[in-house]
DNA sequence: AATGAATGAGTCTTCATTCAT
DNA sequence: GATGAATGAAGACTCATTCAT
């Protein structure tokens, strides 16, 4: 018995993920939410803060996911392995979560930067941390959380793209690997 | 004297890239450019359409300048130096072109999937080639594809977002290593 | 209080009547109906589609009244007599709904060919009994009805013009003796 | 070798006929004829002139063509077939121009109501004469003259619909003797 | 006379938002 | 909290008309 919020929730994060934040329509999601079109307005102020709200929340518990995980490991290597692991298992076991969090990236940016509960400084901070215990090679630590974060959104994209073949997990080894390569002496 | 379509393309790429594909009105496009609302409709038979056209075009000009780039050099690791370095200084120099190409991929991608004339096809074909010649150590071509344009794609958001220090250029270095790595023995 | 659809119908007949259907805009209907130009579109799909809405209703309930009119008389002439009195005084009273019946014919018909629901086949069919119980002498149905509903027609299309004085009913009698000298034996 | 403005007209009609009139937009018009879109200026004022035009002139020509068919014949009857006749086989030949001139009545005569160079006083001229020589039974001219309209209209209307077989000619002389019985003692 | 690119007022339609029930 | 009819500003698009060539 899903709360009215919570299946407008995840209405929300489908359609938006399925045909673009724009595209999606009050009257889509309430049609698939089964509520009335005026019932969305009890729980916020207007379509743009649904969409901020929906994005701020996901990010900011990826983050802390990618930060939890980090915390069960203690070198850096482990640490990308265990965070490549999960977020590819994550992408083929929750693909709407995820394809919003790596796809409505620059759709979101554009109209609310990311706060910091955002992976990017997470794993920057990691990276910084294993600069300091000298595990870590790569000096810029912004720039080593770019790279490897573009080394999993982009073949998650071609995942979705269809020129690469899923599941995204059967590559994750390669990731982890590619990312330990980077980053690390 | 810029011709009128000119200017028409000019504006249009680039208040899709400050603003976004949907945010951008016919109307602001028409003021921008200087001509009235219905000159476009001369030129292309809907926006849509013009939104397909421009991003095909850019794409299709992208992938044959990487095809030039790579070319002009004989090994796997010179090619992908001279990709990472044309594309970080085109994209200092070339905001708008390249944070269209960037950031437009989704947004666009959902719509109307890129042809062959996309970068993945010819970096693809380029590790193909290297597998043979046992230049290159990963095994998947596809996945190799997807990681070099992570690698290039996400510090380039980076730099955008102002997670990461501009001009991209100077970072050419460090991601053709990171490149090179990531897919060379 | 009329409800929102029915004042939606009325305007939407007397304009396009007085004016003709592609000069009636949207915002004209709005604004007589005095409601949101919006508005519209929860009871219509389209403009065309009410149109097409319009004009079937119209022209069902039309056929339906000459069945029941001549459901009513035993012989062809008084079932003639009795259609064309009862439509040259509804001519007469309704002067909007007849003619946009008469009227909208042909810009209609381009559009939407009516259904069996058209007068046509209504008169066609009591001709067609007629022709069996020998009171017909027109062996071509088809023809007659044609020829039935251009004496009821033409002339209600010269009183609208001015060359024929109003009102209609005036000359029921006449037309009910020529339709009847045309068809009986 | 159809002068330019030859064939905008010729065009024009048809487009008009098949269409209807507003539905027949300028460029239609241009490229069916074979002509640049500001070529129509030069012989018209405006589109309203070009339809107002077209429409007066075939008006008055298929009036001038009764009388002149008129004229050949002494009795009403005789001269009620020739007109039957003649309009039915133009029909069937030169249906463009034929459907114009019955269906486009409606349209047309909302925006010019017609000179007096129209079929109407035409007919309405010979019932005259022939109440006076006592041939026509009919004591109102207007109406008759309505009513022999509508029994050639309507059928013609059917034909085009499809609830009449084709060719319209097939039926003259049972539209002619309908005409008759209508008007004549 | 003819062209056709450009115009811009005006059309249909969409959709986030409101509010009486 | 929930509803859904109504709103109306704003959007994409059309098309009769103009004018420099």
């Amino acid at each position: 018995m899903a709360s009215t919020i919570a299946r407008i929730k995840d209405v929300a994060l489908r359609l938006m993920v399925e045909k673009g934040v724009a595209e999606t329509t009050i009257r889509d999601l309430a049609r698939e939410a089964g509520v009335a079109e005026g019932t969305l307005y009890r729980h916020y102020a207007s379509k743009e803060d649904m969409v901020r709200d929906l994005f701020r929340e996901h990010y900011a518990e990826f983050a802390r996911r990618l930060e939890r995980l980090m915390a069960g490991h203690r070198t850096v290597r482990a640490k990308l392995a265990a965070v490549v692991q999960d977020t590819c298992r994550q992408f083929d076991q929750a693909p709407t979560v995820y394809r919003f969090l790596l796809f409505a990236q620059h759709e979101a940016m554009r109209r609310f930067p990311p706060g910091l509960d955002s992976p990017i400084p997470v794993l920057r901070a990691m990276l910084k941390q294993g600069i300091k215990t000298g595990e870590v090679k790569m000096t810029n630590p912004d720039l080593g959380a770019a790279m490897i974060l573009g080394l999993l959104i982009q073949p998650a994209v071609s995942v979705v793209n269809g020129t690469l073949s899923a599941p995204l997990s059967q590559h994750a080894d390669d990731i982890a690997a590619a990312c330990a390569r980077v980053v690390l002496k």
